[in-house]
DNA sequence: ACCTGAACACCGTTCAAGT
DNA sequence: ACCTGAACACCGTTCAAGT
């Protein structure tokens, strides 16, 4: 299912499910969530709104599809440390600065010398993880779709499919089996979370003006939480000028880090 | 802000904001995202669409003011241990199997006594913890609502928020200051990921038939994950049975557990 | 089997008109 | 200052009719 990205067919092919999910991809890139329409849609298919019914139930239906999609290939970066596969007919907007690949890595090897951790299943969490971050900051209207769909029905296709490649590494982490559950629930659900809202912020700095580039942006937002109400925001403004020249992906791997300790020291390797 | 839930005016009292939200919560509560109408509201509070648009500038604004009434309400739980405050005008599905208020814990106190820990600061983040948890339990709209939210505008009002009441307690905890920030962003990404996720199955399990009760539903869902390609899926295959009678709120709290003490291990208490 | 496109019910939002 | 309610533009979805 993972890449295959080529896109010359336009009219002359017949309409297809996977035709439909691509240009729903498509046109979320470009124009976000309420860009998404079944007219817009059929005009760029060439096709009229009714076509689209026969493939596809509904646009529920559809946006789950797009969604499944889009994790799919995400996650089929699987082993490997660096390296994308495909990116799931997207285009648009680049990978932003896209320069260091996980450099430095949030201290990685564990600070303190947490013991008994195979480097290798690290490694592959990160992948993991980074393939997500990477896969929402492309696609940030993944996101909220990912929020909706996981909400909607957790037994769907997409918790399956995130589970199991967080998983394995949890397994190659040679954590006991009792505690796999825990360990990669707490790991999905954290990934998840950071990953949807510091896409959040490269979107919002892309929005902004183009001359106001992101370290602009953090400044605003840092400005914003110093002005908050001294009384009930202490603590959020004291944290304001750790807020300027933070990097959202050490940040988001300093995270994992952290989980990554806790369930080494909670659930210490059975070897 | 918080509490205030007396409910007797309805048409004789004049409309305001505060009465909109109010009413927009109950339709949500009533009958999800999609009860949610300008006509249903104006209806409900015995108006025309139009007057609504002098209080509320438009649909997103009051989405954004009822989700962080709700969360200002969630949040202003604040120090003590149990003892819900008031509920933010909701009155619907109760708070489900609402007994054991976290009995055991998820073996707290740390499972092979990780040093340093304030049991008090402890507690407290377990309380804000649980305070989201029930909250979006109670409002299941609010979990995709806060990822839309803070998708849009991670400067808003809600992520200061949140940021605020489990960073004091992060602080608490006698993290070192140049680790508050990673440390409390961890738990908050960690609380929202994982208590989205969980509402997500009370919610799911209070749709079906009501003969059909949460473990039948449970039962549901680890068939569903035993019937997964082994091939595909043999991790997440492997973990059906520990999905069969496995309880959220524990589950949830064991997360905590993790990041909690891989907090201590990774940037140990200063004292 | 697959596509067309007009039609329907419904929604967010606006705005001239009222009090 | 605040409310009314008809009107507008747009959307998801349906369905008789075509090939």
């Amino acid at each position: 299912m993972a890449t295959r990205t080529r896109r010359s067919q336009r009219r002359t092919e017949a309409l297809s499910r996977e035709r439909i999910v691509e240009a729903a991809i498509e046109l979320l890139d470009a124009a976000g969530e309420s860009g998404l329409t079944f007219r817009a849609l059929s005009e760029r298919l060439a096709t009229g709104p009714g076509a689209i019914y026969w493939h596809v139930e509904n646009k529920g239906e559809l946006l789950d599809a797009v969604t499944d999609a889009v994790v799919a290939d995400a996650v089929a970066v699987e082993a490997g440390g660096s390296g994308r596969a495909g990116g799931a007919a997207s285009g648009s907007t680049g990978a932003g600065r896209a320069g260091g690949e996980a450099t430095g890595a949030a201290g990685a090897g564990g600070a303190g010398g947490v013991g008994g951790l195979s480097g290798a299943a690290r490694d592959g969490i990160q992948a993991v993880a980074l393939g997500l971050f990477d896969a929402i900051e492309e696609h940030p209207w993944l996101a909220t779709q990912l929020a909706t769909q996981l909400s909607r029905s957790p037994w769907g296709t997409v918790a399956p499919r995130l589970f199991e490649s967080i998983g394995r590494q949890v397994r190659a982490l040679g954590v006991p089996e009792d505690s796999w559950f825990t360990a990669t629930s707490a790991l999905m659900h954290y990934i998840l979370g950071a990953a949807g809202q510091n896409a959040a912020n490269s979107a919002s700095a892309r929005a902004l003006p183009p001359d106001v580039d992101r370290d602009r942006f953090l400044d605003t937002v840092s400005t914003a939480w110093e002005e908050l109400d001294p009384d009930e925001y202490p603590f959020t403004r004291s944290l304001a000028p750790q807020l300027r020249g933070h990097d959202d992906r050490e940040q988001f791997l300093a995270g994992i880090t952290l989980i990554l300790a806790g369930i080494t020291v909670v659930h210490p390797p059975a070897g």
